[in-house]
DNA sequence: ACCTTAACTACCGATGCGTAAAGTAGCCCG
DNA sequence: CGGGCTACTTTACGCATCGGTAGTTAAGGT
C-alpha cells in the first residue's frame, strides 16, 4: 500500500538500503499511529522484515523516531531553503517561492509533516520540531526584516503569525482537498502560496514604513 | 500544584463533584505526559483518590479522554461565542473581541488548550478535535463572509488561514513568554489580538469588492 | 566448500489497563 | 445517640501489549 514491504521472507540487502527501507516504514508507522501508538513489530511488519532487523538498523524506538525526524526535517529546510533562492532576489518574490515549496513538500511527504508537526511536537522529542519550527520561523523573519528594513525583533510575532497561517491552510488543504481545490484552478501549492501572499501581504506591507526607521531601504 | 487533590484520604462526596476532580486531574496529567504517557494510577494519585473510584466516575480511559475534550472544548467554543457577542454589532469588532477571548482563554485554562491541541489532534480522538476546529473555523468564516458581503465558500481558506494564525502566535505567546511580551504594553491577549487584526485586516479587505460577485447581496 | 553476516523464530521482563474482594469510615435516619 | 447504608479505600491479581534480546538459520561472495 505505501512503501515497499512484501518481498520473499529472506534477502540479503546492503545495509544502506536496508536502513532507507526501516526508517520509511518508521515514518509511515509513526505517522500512522503516534509514537507510542506505533510498535516495533509493526514498523517491521511495514517494513517487511522482522524485529531484531529494525533494531539492528534503527537502534532502539527512540532513537528510530530521532533518525525519522532528523530526516524528514532535514528534507523540508532544505527544499524550501533550496526554493527561496538568492538572497538578493526580490524578498516578496522570495517568499512566494519558499511557500510554495513549503505547500508542495507536505503533499510529496505528507507522512514525514504528520510525523513531524502531529506526533513530535508533544512529549521528549518536542524539543526537535520546536527547533526546526523556529529555523523556519527565522527564515520567515529575516526575509520579512530585509524586505521591510525593520528590526528582526520587531518582526518576529509576524512571522510565527505567518508560520501559523501556512500551517493551518496547509492542514485544511490535507484534510480538505476537495473543498481546497475550489479555491482555484492550477497547481494548488501556487494557488495557496498565492492566496497566502495576497491575505498577510498587505497587512505586513503597514508595519514598515512611516517613520519608524526611515532612512533603511 | 494545580487541582484540587490533598484532602484526608477519605470525604464522602457529591457524586458531581467528585466527577469534577476527577475530570480536572484527568486534564492536568494528559496535558503533562499526553495521552499514553498519562496512567490512571497517576491520574488517581492526582485527584486525590483511589484508582477504582476513577473508573468510577471516568469510565475507562478512552472515556474519561473524551470526556476532558468534551468540557474543554465546550468551555473555548463557549467562551469565544460568548465574547463575539450581538451578530448585528460591527464585524470586524465582534472579530477581535472572539481572538481577545481565545487568547485569553488559553491562560486561564492552558491545559485544556494543551489536551485539545497537542495530544488529540492524533489519533483516534482526531476527530474530536478536528470538529472543533472546524466549529471555530466556522465561526471565523460567518463573521468573514458577513462582513465582507462574500459567499462562505469563498472566504473559507480565508478563516482556516486566520485560525491556522492564531494558533501559531498563540502557541509562540505560551512558548516564549518573555519574548512575545515585547510586543507591546499591556494586557497581552488584547496586544496580540489587535496584532492579528492588524495583519489579516488589510489582506481582508481586499478580497471584499469590486465586481467579483456583484448581484449577491 | 566455507565462512561471514544478514535475517528469523521464539522468548523474557516490565508496564499498565481494568476489576474483584474485603475492609473501613462518613453521613443519614430513627 | 446508635445502627446501617453505601461511598470509598486498600490490596491484589488477570490479561494483554510491547520493548528489547538470545540463539539459530540460511544467503551469497570467494
Amino acid at each position: 500500500m505505501t512503501s515497499g514491504a512484501s518481498r520473499t521472507g529472506r534477502q540479503r540487502l546492503a545495509p544502506d538500503v536496508r536502513r532507507r527501507q526501516v526508517l520509511d516504514a518508521a515514518v509511515a508507522v509513526f505517522s500512522e499511529e503516534g509514537f507510542h501508538g506505533a510498535s516495533m513489530d509493526a514498523i517491521a511488519v511495514r517494513a517487511g522484515v522482522s524485529k531484531p532487523l529494525v533494531y539492528a538498523h534503527g537502534g532502539s524506538k527512540d532513537e528510530l523516531f530521532a533518525a525519522c525526524l532528523h530526516r524528514e526535517a532535514d528534507r523540508l529546510l532544505r527544499s524550501v531553503q533550496s526554493a527561496a533562492g538568492e538572497p538578493d532576489a526580490e524578498p516578496l518574490a522570495r517568499l512566494r517561492r519558499a511557500l510554495r515549496a513549503f505547500f508542495l513538500a507536505l503533499t510529496t511527504r505528507r507522512q514525514g509533516w504528520t510525523v513531524l508537526w502531529r506526533q513530535a511536537s508533544t512529549g521528549p522529542f518536542a524539543g526537535e520540531v520546536d527547533a526546526l519550527r523556529r529555523r523556519i520561523v527565522e527564515e520567515a523573519a529575516d526575509l520579512m526584516a530585509g524586505g521591510l528594513g525593520v528590526p528582526r525583533a520587531r518582526v518576529l510575532p509576524y512571522a510565527h503569525t505567518l508560520v501559523g497561517a501556512a500551517e493551518g491552510l496547509a492542514d485544511w488543504w490535507l484534510t480538505d482537498p476537495e473543498a481546497a481545490a475550489t479555491t482555484g484552478p492550477g497547481d494548488p501549492a501556487d494557488v495557496l502560496a498565492d492566496l497566502l501572499v495576497a491575505v498577510v501581504g498587505p497587512g505586513l506591507a503597514t508595519i514598515a514604513p512611516s517613520g519608524a526607521v526611515s532612512g533603511e531601504r
